[in-house]
Order: structure tokens, then sequence, then C-alpha cells
RNA sequence: GGGUCGGUGCCCGAGUGGUUAAUGGGGGCGGACUGUAAAUCCGCUGGCUACGCCUACGUUGGUUCAAAUCCAACCCGGCCCA
């Protein structure tokens, strides 16, 4: 697969899981290569399709793969054409819900879609931001909505017509499903092919999306030259390893890296990747040259993480945050130039120790500081504690110490 | 629509009338060690200003001194048949 790859410009082909169709064919619905120059002889940008789901998702690392790579073919010049897929959103599952109930989440999805632009950049300097919004004919935005809304019945059939019940069986995720008694509803049959039609409709020359997408791609594929279009290339980046090593990044599993996170957090979540991590973090996630790299995998680790900081932060920001984390860990953190103050006005006192703390916020519940102090993970100004009903009778007894559970949550009280 | 099996804590999965906040595993958190990691070892893993009180085994009722465990109806799902 590399092989193939290998005659791509490095700004296409890093990082890449696959692209298909991939041979050495002449035919520029063959060859993403002849479709690339036929661009260039006709000065006609291509058109690069990526869909987004406007479900109130804060952006993470494993998002940003995609988006970086738009982003290249933007700065190349090409038309980004990103489709918010309100309407695919808000059918969902349509079970029991009635009209009012559509009509609040349409406005639901809507502000939704504005909170993801802005994450990508809206209303930013492209230099900043994940997209460029600002360069005349670099992006285009559309919801499916548009297209999609008045689809009539006959509409709708001709395009269930273009798939059988096997190549939906033969889809991964809907065989393991099948295969393992998982309910799928007859709806999701019809996902794939909406999302092909999206490629109808925006007449696209390149889809992005993760290795997952492969189907879907596909279909848009199959879907366009049914409607007598020059059909699409897929283009698959790997789906990023989440923080825990094994599972996909999501903010369900907890194991993400916002990018709207402060610099420290961002830095510190990533120096302790999991050592397999690094390498692929740094591939896909920085325009580092992985070639000369040092041989300590502790200081290769540290340049992924202030890399990929200073990507979303700035140098500067990214520097502190390397500088602070170091300070946190050696436990100088008297030093610290930025740590986190919490006011203890939401406290009456007198407070025990294990009230403080689940107050604080710092634990999320008071059991669960009980347990956090017996099991002796809790300090006060360095000090172990041990003790969960340690009294406290005046704020006076606590502003201004730093409050600490495990190594990485503390925090200084403030009045 | 009919038959049948099943719905347990973050997840998987034991438990079939009574020391049951519910065995075990995974995950998570904390401690030791370390490279701030991994591996390993140890502890914790419903909530509440807590030696007590409250909420939990799909939902709602019922039987019982006592129910996750028995009964009924309902909801949701798997499989087989139509």
């Amino acid at each position: 697969m590399s092989d193939k790859l290998n005659a791509l410009p490095e700004w296409i082909s890093r990082g890449l899981e696959d692209l298909f169709p991939c041979n050495n064919s002449e035919d520029s619905d063959q060859s993403f290569i002849k479709r690339l120059e036929l661009s260039l002889i006709e000065k006609k940008p291509l058109r690069i399709k990526l869909g987004i789901d406007p479900t109130g998702t804060d952006i993470h690392l494993g998002h940003s793969i995609l988006f970086r790579k738009l982003r290249a073919f933007q700065d190349a010049g090409h038309t980004a054409v990103l489709i918010i897929g309100d309407f695919t959103a808000r059918i969902g599952d349509p079970t029991g819900k009635s009209k009012t109930r559509i009509q609040l989440e349409k406005d639901e999805v809507e502000s939704n879609a504005i909170n993801y632009l802005e994450q990508l950049g809206l209303g930013k300097e492209p230099k900043y931001s994940l997209l460029d919004f600002s360069t005349p004919g670099r992006l285009e935005i559309r919801r499916n909505s548009e297209w999609l809304e008045n689809l009539n019945l006959s509409k709708v059939i001709e395009l269930l017509s273009n798939s059988t019940v096997g190549q939906m069986l033969a889809k991964e995720d809907f065989s393991n499903r099948y295969k393992s008694g998982i309910p799928i509803s007859l709806h999701e049959f019809l996902y794939p092919l909406l999302q092909g039609y999206d490629s109808v409709a925006i007449n696209s020359d390149l889809e992005l999306g993760g290795t997952d997408q492969k189907f879907n791609i596909a279909m848009g594929r199959d879907l366009q030259r049914a409607f007598g279009q020059k059909p699409q290339f897929g283009m698959l980046l790997p789906i990023l390893v989440g923080l825990d090593g094994t599972q996909k990044m999501s903010k369900s599993l907890d194991n993400f890296v916002g990018i709207n996170e402060d610099p420290l957090s961002m830095y510190s979540k990533l120096e302790k990747v999991p050592d397999k991590l690094v390498y692929s973090y740094l591939n896909l996630l920085t325009n580092e040259s992985i070639n000369d790299l040092s041989s300590n995998p502790r200081e290769v680790q540290k340049l992924m993480a202030l890399k990929i900081t200073s990507n979303f932060k700035g140098d500067e920001a990214a520097k502190k945050a390397q500088s602070n984390s170091q300070k946190l860990v050696l436990g100088t953190k008297d030093s610290l130039e930025e740590i986190p103050e919490a006011s203890i006005s939401k406290i009456s006192f007198p407070a025990k120790a294990f009230y403080l703390f689940s107050k604080m916020e710092l634990c999320t519940s008071s059991s669960e500081a009980r347990r956090q102090i017996l099991g002796g993970g809790v300090r006060i100004d360095g000090e172990k504690i041990l003790d969960p009903n340690l009294e406290f009778q005046t704020p006076n007894d606590v502003i201004g110490k730093i409050l600490q559970v495990g190594k990485k949550k503390f925090l200084r009280v403030s009045g």
C-alpha cells in the first residue's frame, strides 16, 4: 500500500492509511494523481469533502487529523467543502419523538454547528486555526438538509435500489453487530446512502474520512457514477488511538485531549501517553520530520507533547506549559507560575477534610474524598493527611494552602 | 403476530426468599517502584458535612415479617417460526 502512495507529494501522503482507488491508470477516475494533474491543467480546484456531525462535540486531537489534512488541501489551493450533517444528525432515532421535539433539536443542531465552526476557526486568523476561513474560494460550508430535507419517497427508493442487503451486511460494523446479535435498525441502512448522496449534491472529487468510513465513501463513489458524475476518491486517515493506548480517542471514554484545553493540561496529558503512541502522534499531529529523532524515548515524548501543544497554543504557551509541568512533577509547586486557584465561598465552616475536597471539586463525591484520604492520596501543603474527619474551624485555616489529590490534581485555596 | 430465552453496579458477568451495597473479572482511581510511562506489587471502587441515614438488580404493582431472587402486567432486546 505504501508503495502506491509514494508517488504522491509528502503533504498528501503523510499519515495516510489508504487512498482509493489508487493504481497506475491514466484514467482520472482511477488515479488520484491524474485527477490532481487534471485540476492543474484545467485550473479548477478540486472539491474536497469532509462531513461533520453537529452533535455538540468538543473537537479533540482525533478529529483534528482530518481537519489538518483538509487544511493542507486548502493551502494547496483546493476547495474544502465542509458538510454539516444537520439533517442526518436530526433524524437519529425518531422513535417516540413528537414533532416539537424534532423542532427543538433543529435549533440545537444549529447552535452545535456554529459551536463546531468556531472551534475550527470561524472568525480567527488562519494562522491560529485548524481551517482557513478567510481566503476566498478555499472553504464552502453546506448543510445537508439543503438537499435531503426535500427528498421524496421515489427518490429515496431510487437511492435504496443502488444497494443490496448483502452489501450492507458486508459492511464491517453491520456484520459484526449482526453476528453478535446487536440490533440494527433499518434506518441505519439509509445513512451510507444519504452520506453518499451528499457527494453527489456537492460534486465531490475527494472525500476525507477515518478508516471506518471506507464503506460510506465508496457508496458516494457508486452513487456519483449512477448520477452521471465523475466519481470521488476516498482518502482514509487513521483513527487516533486515545490516551489509554488501546481504544480510539473519544470524549465518552475520557481518553482524549481537547483542542480547547489549556496548554498545561494539554501538554501534561500528551507527555505521558504510552510510548507506542508517540510516533503516530508525531506523524499524524505535527509536521516534524520523523527521521532524526532522539534515541531517548522520554525526549521524543516531550518533543511530541511540545510540538502538538504549540500547534494549537503557540510556541510560547507550549514552552511555558512544559516548564510548569516539570515543576509540578518535581514537587516545587510553590514556584509554579500558574497554580489554579479556587475560592472557598461554597464551603461552610466548620469543614471536615472530606467535605472540603469534595466541594472544591478535587474529588467527585464526598465518599470518594474519604476513600482518597484513607488511601493516602491526599495532601495539604505537601503534607499527607490520613483523617477524613480532620476539621477546619474557619476559612483562615485553609486559605492560601495547596490542596492536592494524587499527583496531578491540585489547587490553591483563595478566599 | 406466535414460540422461546434474556434485561444486575462504568462494562462484562455471578447470584434464584433472609449478615446482600450484592462473588469474580475488566476498566478507573490512589500508593510503592519508574522515565511523569509500561510491566509488577498493594489498597480502593453507590450517595450523603457519615460510627448513622438514603438510593440501587428493565418499569409498575402484588405476595411475604423479609424479595435482585416468587406472582402479574407492561417496556426493551436476542434467537426460531410467520
